[in-house]
RNA sequence: GGGGGAGUACCCAAGUGGCCAAAGGGGGCAGACUGUAAAUCUGUUGUCUACGACUUCGGUGGUUCAAAUCCACUCUCCCCCA
């Protein structure tokens, strides 16, 4: 870390603009001005790639981390049997074990990318280690006593559920975070843990479960959900969530989704997932409009090369340079192979649109052409009855846009 | 267990026998304007071999010339009482 002086990590991500809550600010600010101290972030591994919302709380993780303390990643694979309802407003579908377990596999890949886990310097668990082979009667015992349904329904998180019905397997979820909680804490003295916003009230009642049976204090801080000035979840694309596993998302889309972020985020967002150092942020929050473009380019760089390396954001931003300068250079965007045979007998544009996955069927390929969003190379195509042949391909490849936006390359097969 | 209510396209939500591929809003997509931004305006938003055809209104089976709309059964969810 450039920019954290030592003792200062709770500061430096304050100044980031990374934290919501905190449940003891002095406690923690006391407690991270040492070193080595080992604290946990919970990941239900629900999907098979993380995305941004996980990405923000990975950078806290790794802030920590080069401050000297002992980040633990807790693979929420027991968890994610039951699924949490907090600010969900309907039930989780249930995944089955090998589902997750598959999931957790891709997340523990991911994870390196932004967290060292060499010598221990960080820890990866899973909680279906303590948590599967509970006992039902005993746990309710020994756990479920501390408690009090009557808190557990006032908490903010499960108001939305209180209209829409709540199942008891979802409920039980407060209990098993608040115990994984406890349990880090009995075998690696783990006394803070981290989450999104909406954990809030999940690490809080871990926390009153640790007071309440080592009479030891915990402390809860949760970080600030990835939003757009309008107070938008940020992180959604035309083809869903923004996932950092390359294949679900194209590392041109993704460097696209930043590079085109509203002006309003752009100094906001290099604070939350960047290491560009704050003097150098700060020089730009007077910016406005077009000046901002090389800054929305940075952005875009910076990130693309935390998550996909720093060849695949230059990659990208030379790509996106070419692209929107003029017809471009066509390297990495996504390609469609053409045999000899079909250009033989000559390919249909509405049906190259659908194969290219620029347009997900022909009657919206067809009205894609009819309002001019159709392109090939630089020239707008107006006949939907277009057949492309042999002869198309003298230059070897064309480019086909949908949009300004989206491109793709068709190319014969040689 | 008893009583009441609801399930419509990506989401919300109209529609209660033909004029319904289904109002309206949100969202998405495209065009104009721009800075690869926002806002605004316009168009569009089931599929297809496309001025026509086909498939949709929780599921199945009926009634009818004709059903999202009526009937039966069934699944799911919500509310009140226990």
């Amino acid at each position: 870390m450039h920019d954290s002086r030592a003792g200062s990590v709770y500061d430096t991500l304050l100044e980031r603009g990374y934290i919501a809550q905190v449940s003891d600010e002095d406690g923690v600010r006391e407690l991270l001005a040492g070193t080595g101290v080992r604290f946990y972030i919970g990941f239900d591994p629900t999907a098979d790639s993380l995305h941004v919302g996980h990405f923000i709380q990975m950078m806290v993780m790794a802030h920590l981390q080069r401050a000297g303390h002992v980040p633990i990643a807790l693979m929420g694979c027991g968890t994610a049997m039951v699924g949490d309802p907090s600010g969900r407003t309907d039930l989780r579908q249930m995944l089955t074990l090998e589902t997750i377990t598959h999931n957790a596999e891709r997340f523990r890949e991911q994870m390196r990318i932004l967290l060292d886990f060499t010598d221990d310097r960080a820890l990866m668990v899973n909680n279906a280690d303590w948590l599967l082979d509970l006992n039902y009667v005993d746990f309710l015992r020994d756990i479920g006593v501390h408690f009090s349904v009557n808190r557990m329904l006032a908490a903010e998180a499960y108001r939305q559920r209180m209209e829409k019905g709540l199942t008891f397997l979802e409920f039980n979820y407060m209990l098993m975070q608040a115990y994984d909680f406890l349990e880090l804490h009995r075998r690696y003295g783990v006394r803070l843990q981290l989450g999104g916003d909406d954990q809030w009230s999940n690490i809080l009642a871990g926390a009153d479960l640790i007071r309440r049976k080592e009479q030891t204090e915990a402390y809860a801080l949760t970080i600030k959900l990835l939003t757009t000035s309008e107070g938008i979840k940020m992180g959604k694309t035309a083809r869903g969530a923004l996932w950092l596993d390359p294949e679900k998302c194209p590392v041109f889309d993704f460097y696209q989704y930043w590079r085109n972020i509203d002006d309003a985020d752009v100094i906001n967002s290099l604070r939350l997932v960047t290491f560009v150092p704050m003097e150098e942020i700060r020089g730009w929050e007077h910016l406005t409009g077009s000046q901002l473009n090389p800054v929305k380019e940075r952005l875009a760089w910076e990130v693309t090369a935390i998550v996909h390396g720093r060849e695949a954001a230059d990659s990208a931003r030379q790509q996106a340079r070419a692209l929107f300068a003029g017809p471009g250079e066509a390297s990495d965007m996504p390609e469609t192979l053409l045999s000899a045979a079909e250009l033989e007998a000559g390919v249909g544009l509405l049906e190259l649109l659908e194969r290219s996955g620029l347009s997900p069927s022909r009657s919206a390929a067809r009205r894609l052409v009819r309002q001019g969003g159709v392109r090939l190379d630089d020239e707008v195509v107006h006949d939907e009855a277009l057949v492309l042949t042999a002869a198309d391909f003298a230059d070897g490849h064309r480019i086909l846009r949908a949009g300004k936006k989206r491109f793709h390359r068709l190319r014969p097969t040689d």
